[in-house]
DNA sequence: TTTTCTTTGTGTTATAATTCACCTATAAGG
DNA sequence: CCTTATAGGTGAATTATAACACAAAGAAAA
């Protein structure tokens, strides 16, 4: 089964396991199967045994999974078995919120820059971090091999922002900007559009 | 093509697509074709076609769409037509920055309460806001008949948050705390994961 | 009018993702 | 050592989603 196309979907399913698993491993649960693992975060046992699949055979038939094996092959397959440098550009409430949420770090994600092009806000603290001019952003994230960048900025700026960040060797993008980003193919952009989240909701509830 | 089974990726798609002509008439743009709405939300024109096809005929042959018609038609789906009101539940860092967010207004998405139950926040203001202790939360969703709660407190708390929700009639929950919600089937839940973004983005970085 | 040009709406085809169903490996118990 | 129960792996079937391709409709020009 290794080495086929792998649906997206897996992916973030994936990183759903992971952390479910994490919290198993952290109560000294160690094996679990995988009917668990569906109930626990609202899947098939089908739907969980096919994402695995994908990249090898990690369970052991009539017993199910060890916990912290599957959890570490689970983490590998992430990419999360390095850390990764981000930076984060825009400082105001979003940002702010970013730079505060401990979630990244105990996963692995560090960020190494804030960044504003408001001069109120440039070399005030948000938490540990000093936010920087706008101008810093390339220098930074080439001496700290920074590899996501996170646009936290509104929409009217974010593609220039993108598109500093690609031209500054920034592989993946995190876009908080209600707006469709132009970037090279190769540069991996993930939206996170909270106002297409609360319409989807909104039909949804109005539909029934 | 009226009373299919709607994707879920259409109704996505439709709030971009309304979005993007809200732009357009702002600019002052009155028609527009299923090829220009494609090249400027980066997807093809025959799938903003099909999705528009879900809802009615809304174009003209030869021509193509009136901007402000469509995009009334694409509001009036998405339940837009009237406006909602939400409470949030956690008024940390990501329960601040939602509240300073603008976007919800500007789209008929009204937040009517913060809550928290730490002590050190109640009674603050977070912009207009006054947070409020959460022993209040179900006593304000009864009387500004709130459909929709919106969930930003840590993962330990979030199912409890949802239960008390969705006891005190809230429709549609958006949820921020990294965990599965279990509600009844009837409730709509979106979650938005920030680290499984990430963890999908580390991924497809690493993978070439 | 009639012709030409454009762009929609949609039947059809292709692709992708999920679920089903069962075969197989392993552990545990007699 | 054999039997039974359990749970993983996976091919096949199903369902869902997206792309294609073209006929039909309307506008504009001749």
């Amino acid at each position: 089964m290794k080495g086929f196309k792998i649906p997206e979907a897996t992916i973030s399913r994936l990183s759903v396991y992971s952390r479910y698993l994490e919290n198993l491993y952290r109560k000294g649960i160690t094996t679990v199967s995988s009917a668990d693992i569906a109930q626990g975060v609202g899947v098939t046992s089908a739907q969980v045994r096919k994402d695995l699949a994908y990249f090898g055979e990690f369970g052991t038939r009539g017993v199910g999974y060890n916990v912290k094996e599957l959890l570490d092959h689970t983490l590998k397959i992430l990419g999360l078995n390095t850390t990764w440098n981000m930076v984060v550009v825009g400082a105001g409430n979003l940002g702010s919120a970013l730079c505060a949420y401990r979630g990244f770090r105990e996963r692995g994600f560090y960020i190494v820059g804030v960044f504003d092009n408001d001069l109120t806000k440039i070399g005030k603290k948000i938490n540990e971090y000093e936010v920087l001019p706008i101008d810093k952003l390339e220098e930074v994230i080439r001496e700290n091999n920074v590899e996501i960048g996170i646009i936290a900025v509104p929409a009217a700026y974010a593609q220039d922002v993108a598109t500093r960040l690609v031209k500054a060797g920034v592989k993946g993008i995190l876009n908080f900007a209600p707006t469709v980003l132009n970037v090279p193919d190769k540069i991996i952009v993930r939206s996170v559009d909270l106002t297409v989240n609360l319409e989807v909701l909104s039909f949804n509830i109005r539909r029934d």
